[in-house]
DNA sequence: AGCGTATGTCTCC
DNA sequence: TGGAGACCCTACGC
């Protein structure tokens, strides 16, 4: 029955992987210092490069004392069975990424040290790393540390109760009324697999609906608890990864009653509310056998519903006459578009998060949609391991501009990396403000803004006319050249970008038309 | 503290 | 076309 236990799992270890072509830059640094150990050991030269690092040896009568100081070297010894020769500890810098000698890749401390042989981790350009790119964040400026806190908080009960506790059950599902702690009520029942999406019904207060990796939509009450099952895409069980389906988009479309629903094979089925039955037969909206991420009906036209999917699309459908490979609009991506969204107040909008460390914002769904209004520069893709990043609307920004998404690459916090979660202005690709707490150190991948608690507060006129002549000053000083240097050749965000550089040079990005209040914990830059 | 491992997408053969 | 293997900053349990 579930998906996870099965076979399909790729990759493995790399201890368990079998030798390949690269024989001379194996996976791991311990299998090629092995190497580099076994050519010395018969006398063969090593081909690289000879650094200026000092080598130890010793003799295989003085494993002991030197095991004493490298541990590493004990185990090694071991390892061979105590086969007598000489043991060479290498004391070569070694990089984890591209296992080349002279420079190593990692984190030292909190910083992480890019590998100057690969292409940005950020931008994916070649010919600097992500320290010096210029969609780089820098920590450096305006910071205001967060004071670290000692006394437990109700915040500590949930991370102590839920995770740290044991907890090894999939698809469990919460609820509680934040200041209700104590009241918390966890489902065990709803689901079999990981949640992907929820929504509230609006219209129905009190009623949640749910979508899982199970294959399953299903109806809870929140006051009573009561669920009741909606769809069971996998009526038959578990038949192996092949056949089982997944449900990730999810959204409602209250005018009609209707529930919208996509699985991982392409698929979009229609739900009818009440009667809790499917409508008409599934839909391709997407690569047959390609993973449907995210579905959202048009807050001002939910007949218009926005899909996403692994087969680097983003589509616009009109529902009332839907059918397979006739979409209204097919935007084009780099690579899996991790999510979707139309604007939340006037649905002109739309918002997309991509896997290739951009997102996208179409400003006028009904304008050209051949190419996007702006492409922002984000860190954010890293998909294996961890729910997949989403950027999203603030819901109550009334100019549609605030979008909020968890960051990947960590700043360095008081010698601690912690991953930010980033209010980005989408109409100048700038940050507004990055959020984090010594508390939070794990990555927010998914990030909803409370609909109507302002932690932004937006500028009054007078502000905004004395940025714009701060500006003009600053430009007038500085002369327009700014904009060639910073985005060099990377084509991001700054296609009608009037304000000059984008998201990394944030000295200057800092203050845009928002300020934000410093409510609550956490750090705020702005 | 350190190791093992689940997990998803992409590239290459 | 499909399978195997690679993959840069995880999170968590043992």
């Amino acid at each position: 029955m579930d998906p996870t236990c099965s076979d399909s799992a790729a990759g493995g270890t790399p201890s368990r992987r079998p030798p390949t072509k690269r024989s001379s830059r194996q996976d791991s640094s311990s299998s090629s210092s092995d190497e580099e150990d076994e050519a010395e050991a018969s006398g063969e030269e090593i081909a690289d490069d000879e650094e200026e690092e000092e080598e130890v040896e010793e003799e295989a009568a003085a494993v002991e004392p030197a095991a004493k100081e490298h541990p590493a070297a004990a185990a090694a010894g071991e390892k061979r069975g105590g086969r007598k020769g000489r043991i060479t500890i290498s004391l070569k810098k070694v990089c984890k990424v591209c296992k080349r000698t002279g420079h190593e890749a990692g984190f030292k401390g909190a910083v992480y040290i890019d590998c100057p042989m690969k292409p940005c981790f950020l931008c994916k350009m070649p010919g600097h790393t992500t320290l010096t790119c210029p969609h780089r964040v820098a920590m450096e400026h305006g910071v205001i540390p967060a004071p670290r806190r000692n006394a437990s908080t109700s915040l500590d009960y949930v991370f102590q109760s839920q995770v740290k506790g044991k907890i090894s059950m999939k698809g469990l599902l919460g609820i509680w009324d934040y200041v209700k702690l104590h009241e918390k009520i966890t489902y065990d029942s709803v689901h079999s697999c990981i949640l992907n999406s929820m929504k509230i019904d609006n219209a129905n207060d009190g009623i949640l609906y749910t979508a899982s990796s199970d294959g399953t939509i299903s109806c809870t009450d929140l006051d009573t608890g009561i669920g009741s099952p909606l769809l069971n895409l996998n009526p038959n069980g578990w038949n192996g990864p092949s056949s089982w389906r997944m449900i990730y988009g999810m959204d409602l479309n209250t005018d009609k009653g209707l529930i919208l629903v996509a699985d991982n094979f392409g698929f979009l089925y229609f739900l009818d509310r009440r009667s809790k039955t499917r409508i008409g037969h599934p839909i391709l909206i997407h690569k047959k056998g390609s993973k449907v991420t995210t579905l959202h009906c048009n807050p001002a036209r939910p007949e218009v519903l926005l899909s996403s999917g692994n087969d680097h699309y983003a589509r616009i459908w009109d529902t009332r006459k839907l059918e397979a490979n006739s979409p209204l609009a097919s935007l084009a991506h780099g690579r899996v578009v991790n999510s979707g969204y139309f604007s939340p107040q006037s649905g002109n909008k739309i918002l997309t998060t991509c896997q290739d460390n951009r997102i996208r914002v179409w400003d006028y769904i009904f304008g050209d949609l051949q190419s996007r209004s702006r492409e922002i520069v984000h860190s954010h893709d890293f998909n294996r391991h961890l729910t997949p990043f989403k950027a999203e609307w603030d819901p109550k920004d009334y100019t549609e501009t605030v979008a909020v998404v968890g960051r990947y690459i960590s700043e360095n916090y008081n010698g601690v990396a912690l991953h930010p979660i980033d209010f980005i202005d989408t109409s100048s690709g700038k940050l507004l403000a990055e959020v984090m707490d010594p508390d939070l150190a794990t990555i927010s991948p998914v990030n909803k803004l409370h609909p109507s608690i302002f932690i932004w507060k937006p500028k009054t006129e007078d502000e905004l006319a004395e940025e714009r002549t701060k500006q003009k000053a600053k430009e007038y000083v500085y002369g327009s050249g700014s904009r060639k240097k910073t985005n060099g050749k990377h084509d991001n965000s700054s296609d009608d970008d009037s304000d000059g550089d984008s998201g990394g040079k944030n000295k200057k990005a800092k203050k845009t038309r928002f300020t934000c209040t410093t409510k609550g914990k956490g750090k705020f830059k702005v």
